[in-house]
RNA sequence: GGGCGCGUAGCUCAAUGGCAGAGCAGUGGCCUUUUAAGCCAUUGGUUGAGAGUUCGAUCCUCUCCGCGCUCACCA
């Protein structure tokens, strides 16, 4: 390893402890309750009036020191969150005391035993009494220092540079509190979730992440390669056909979680790799799934938040049920006077939105175009939760139409923030009409556009079985969770984003 | 991929075409109830990398690397 001067120091700092047999990093420690336990037993003992005293080992990594020569405070702190450890010479003797001195760091982790008490000025402290390096620290955490200031532990000049951050996200995630607690939260809203399916005799299954055929949505996917079979294989961009696969096999509500890839360009609310959540519902239709997805966000929130108004970019969101319900014809043409049904062909639309003054790549597919609209004109203005439903079939191959219709389908994406959250369906389930739709689908894209949805006669033969009619669900957990932690960028919630590597060594 | 911005000590940030600074952290000392402890002293820099202009570049120019914002792209 190559040392930074105050590594060096460090590092100097465990020879020292090995020259005077102590283990820098032993194999076991014998803490037996964390810092939270041991503060509520004894707040307990004091309530019940106990004059004995409560002992305990304390372990946990050291936030702050404060050497006064005969006497010592330091700060610990471990998952369940911090404690004074309080040292005196009387207790210790002056030897141990000069090891605590001379051997400890900010960073290192710490197991000390002793008393519970309260200092002078009333803060519940571990008197120590013996202690011990757990783990000795050589990187210097990059925090400088704590303030606890009514009851909130406020970090000062803390790591902030957002590139250390992501790439070291260790270290943010040790000094940077409010960062843990996003993760938390996160694990908090996929738990909710996982509940409230299960409760509604949903099953949760997986399935293939290596896909042969990729499909279910318009994306491009990363490829990849099996050796031993010779064959190329695609990271799946949605699990929907797979899942859809399972209907027929008699699984009559299934969902999934986990991750989906698109080789796409990463943004506020886009990366390479994302977390998903999809669940397909037979004898259920999209109106259904409306409310259930009502309900489903609106149960996390009670369950993590206890109310179901969030603040999200400075706007307080409403997530009680019903979310407001958009048409999306009617939609656009409130937004920018367009009826699309007046305008069939791509040629016609894209006449009016030129007539318009419209920015947009022109010679694209009437879906494309529609797409562009919404994401321009309706998408950003909707900040409280909204349905907007009932969307031409040009760009939703996989859903079926509404009664009557050919040319509208039961579908609809549900938006928070002025982003995409959801997007769901009534599943077309009639074989013939879908293989009719991938080959008009294979139409409006060239050959070598990796958007286009590639025909699956493996998932026409399954429909051919015999699936019964159902909704469907898909929904960005990463996005969800941007919205209940109030952060603007997906990175925040992801644990590891994605960053280019570095080439210098330096 | 395009545009704009940023990169200075372990961390957070200053500064200037002429010896690169502060706070915290670190190091040495004082200190028996502190909590951003305090006081005294002090170490620490290839200013992201490389090239150019210049007597002199951290600053100006160019190239490269990385990050951020934004546009494009993106069910």
């Amino acid at each position: 390893m190559e040392f930074t001067e105050l590594e060096r120091i460090r590092y100097e700092k465990i020879l020292a402890m090995r020259a005077a047999g102590l283990e820098p990093y032993p194999t076991r420690a014998e803490v037996n309750q964390t810092t939270a336990e041991a503060i509520r037993a004894f707040e307990k003992a004091e309530a019940e009036g106990r004059q004995d005293p409560l002992q305990a080992i304390l372990g946990g990594r050291l936030r702050a020191i404060r050497l006064m020569g005969k006497l010592a405070f330091a700060h610990i702190e471990d998952g369940s969150g911090r404690i004074q450890l309080f040292f005196r010479v009387n207790e210790l003797g002056e030897e141990a005391m000069q090891r605590f001195k001379d051997q400890f760091d900010i960073g290192d982790y710490i197991q000390a035993s002793g008393d519970m008490i309260r200092t002078r000025t009333g803060e519940i402290s571990l008197q120590v009494h013996d202690f011990k390096m757990l783990a000795k620290a050589i990187t210097p955490l990059p925090a400088a220092k704590d303030e606890v200031v009514d009851g909130q532990v406020v970090r000062h000049a803390t790591l902030a540079d957002p590139e250390t951050r992501y790439r070291q996200r260790y270290a943010d995630l040790a000094v940077n509190e409010d960062v843990r607690k996003i993760f938390r939260t996160r694990a908090a809203v996929v738990s909710a979730i996982r509940a409230f399916l299960d409760e509604r005799g949903f099953l949760e299954v997986e399935t293939p992440i290596l896909q042969p055929i990729y499909g279910g949505a318009a994306a491009r996917p990363f490829i990849t390669h099996h050796n031993q079979l010779k064959q190329d294989l695609f990271l799946r961009i949605s699990f929907e056909l797979y899942l859809k696969r399972l209907i027929v096999g008699g699984f009559d509500r299934v969902y999934e979680i986990g991750r989906d890839f698109r080789n796409e360009g990463v943004s506020y609310k886009h990366n390479p790799e994302f977390t998903q959540l999809e669940y397909y519902w037979a004898y259920a239709d999209y109106l259904k799934v409306m409310e259930l997805t009502e309900q489903m966000i609106a149960f996390v929130c009670d369950r993590i938040f206890g109310t179901r108004k969030v603040t999200y970019c400075g706007n307080e969101i409403d997530f009680n049920p019903p979310w407001r319900r958009v048409d999306l014809r009617q939609g656009l043409i409130e937004k920018t006077g367009i009826d699309i049904q007046q305008h069939p062909t791509a040629e016609s639309l894209e006449a009016v939105m030129l007539e318009k003054g419209m920015k947009f790549k022109p010679g694209t597919a009437r879906g494309k175009l529609i797409d562009h609209l919404l994401g321009e004109y309706l998408e950003p203005t909707f900040i409280q939760p909204t349905f907007l439903y009932d969307y031409p079939r040009d760009i939703s191959p996989l859903a079926k139409n509404i009664p009557g219709d050919p040319s509208i389908v039961e579908r609809f994406e549900g938006f928070v923030g002025g982003m995409e959250l959801c997007n769901a369906f009534t599943e077309l389930n009639d074989p013939l009409e879908q293989e009719a739709r991938f080959l008009e689908m294979g139409r409006e894209y060239d050959v070598e556009d990796e958007e286009r949805h590639p025909m699956d006669e493996d998932y026409l033969n399954a429909m051919s079985y015999g699936m019964p009619p159902q909704g469907g669900f898909g929904m960005g957990i990463d996005r969800l969770v941007m919205l209940l932690t109030d952060q603007r960028t997906i990175r925040e919630v992801l644990l590891f984003p994605h960053l280019r590597e570095r080439e210098d060594a330096s």
